[in-house]
RNA sequence: GCAGAUUAUUCAUUAA
């Protein structure tokens, strides 16, 4: 058993997740006894590989055996399920590890709030991160970020600020992160001149910026409508020699384009060229969207199999933005085989796929297949996914099934909705 | 003795 769950621990160092199930089969088969270590390393490899189900199964197996997992075991299927979105699980093992007596760490309980707080529930999140601090676990820097963000992002800045104090009061410094965050949420809550404040206070408590930071001011003022001024600033980083990173070209490329001013967005895509600054995805993808609300689809769709040859074809960020421009353009043919494309590739269709194609399909009085579309997304189970049925999705059919004058399936659709808790807006 | 975490930029719905 030893030499088992040396080789296990070795796997799972070299992050050879294949190599330890292969050792762990091997261990069955010889019928070799298995200790709490034993399932652990099993257990975090195959959460690391994504593979929680299994993970879970494995932990089932584990307390057949009248083993007890210890905090590690615990932490790893938080963790893991927290990461997959399977909040209520992660909720109930952490609960258990509370009747254990086991104190969890900063870091599986950083996940486990991460993960309620990308669900919006900020509630649950804060009530585990407070838990943490009456046992006496001292959150670091980290744990502090990601409530700041939590809370930015469901609209409760107050809070997020709060938290900003509490740090100090703690004596937990706060980083270039956290006050990344903080102005983020500022600026996406419309209160630019508290984020201006912010920074501030940032530079003069010796803490410096980051290419986060630019990204984030630039972002913020071209949202508030005032591409001008971004683009002054721009200039000005350039000039001082801070370095930009393809996030802050692409803000300004997109604001460029939204504005109407397809040739200076180009001009500053060329101008990445020149300073030797790769394109990524997301510049691309800009680009693609730009020729499709100017109308040049067209061109829009041969930049993308240009794209395609070069091996650029696994994002569906991408293929949506062409599927969309392709069927507000009415050209529902190549639309569909892009939808199909995407099934094929390592690119499958998202819930922005789904509620593109149903709305237009809705707009162009196709309702059956709207429908359809809409059956096959909450067919679709599990693994074979990425796509959620949102709120998005339901106003889109709603919209078509209205259009169409089908008030009895409105009601339907709205029923549903409320049902499976995508609250009408 | 064993695992792991945070922030930015791109795509879909939105009446009169």
């Amino acid at each position: 058993r030893g030499i088992y769950n040396c080789l296990l621990n070795l796997c799972a160092k070299a992050e050879d997740h294949e190599g330890v199930h292969q050792v762990y089969r091997q261990l069955v088969q010889d019928g070799c006894d298995r200790n709490a270590y034993t399932y652990t390393c099993v257990i975090s490899s195959l959460v690391k590989s994504r593979a929680v189900d299994e993970a879970w199964d494995t932990f089932r197996e584990m307390q057949r055996e009248g083993l007890v997992p210890n905090e590690l075991t615990y932490g790893a299927l938080i963790c893991g399920f927290a990461r997959e979105n399977e909040l209520d699980k992660a909720l109930k093992l952490w609960k258990e590890t509370k009747k254990c007596g086991y104190t969890m760490d900063v870091y599986s309980t950083s996940v486990l709030m991460q993960g309620l707080a990308k669900v919006g529930r900020m509630d649950k999140a804060s009530r585990v991160f407070t838990a943490m601090k009456r046992e006496g676990v001292r959150p670091n820097t980290r744990a502090y970020n990601i409530m700041c963000d939590g809370f930015g992002k469901a609209g409760e800045m107050d809070k997020a600020l709060a938290l900003l104090e509490e740090m100090k009061e703690m004596n937990i410094s706060p980083d270039a992160t956290t006050y990344n965050t903080l102005m983020d949420g500022l600026c996406k809550a419309g209160k630019a001149d508290e984020a201006s404040e912010l920074f501030n206070h940032m530079t003069s408590t010796g803490c410096a910026p980051d290419v986060y930071t630019s990204t984030i001011v630039l972002a913020g003022l071209t949202k508030a409508g005032f591409t001008k001024d971004a683009l002054k600033v721009f200039a000005v980083l350039k000039e001082r020699g801070v370095r930009l990173n393809a996030s802050a070209y692409n803000t300004l490329i997109d604001a460029l384009a939204k504005a109407g001013q397809l040739q200076d967005a180009l001009g500053l895509f060329a101008e990445m060229g020149e300073f030797g600054l790769p394109p990524d995805f997301i510049t691309y993808n800009i680009i693609l969207k730009a020729y499709c609300d100017v109308g040049q689809v067209q061109e829009s769709h041969l930049l993308f199999v240009d794209l395609k040859n070069k091996g650029w074809n696994h994002d569906p960020v991408a293929y949506n933005t062409l599927t969309c421009g392709l069927a507000k353009a009415r050209n529902f043919d190549l639309a569909l085989q892009l939808f199909e494309e995407m099934k094929l590739k390592q690119a499958m269709p998202t819930a922005v796929t789904y509620s593109t194609l149903i709305d237009c399909l809705g707009k162009e009085g196709r309702l059956n297949e709207a429908y359809s579309l809409f059956q096959e997304m909450r067919l679709l189970k599990g693994d074979q996914q990425q796509a959620e049925v949102n709120l998005v999705v339901y106003n889109s059919l709603l919209k078509a099934v209205c259009k169409a004058g089908d008030i009895e399936r409105a009601f339907e659709l709205w029923e549903e909705m409320k049902r499976s808790g995508c609250n009408p807006d």
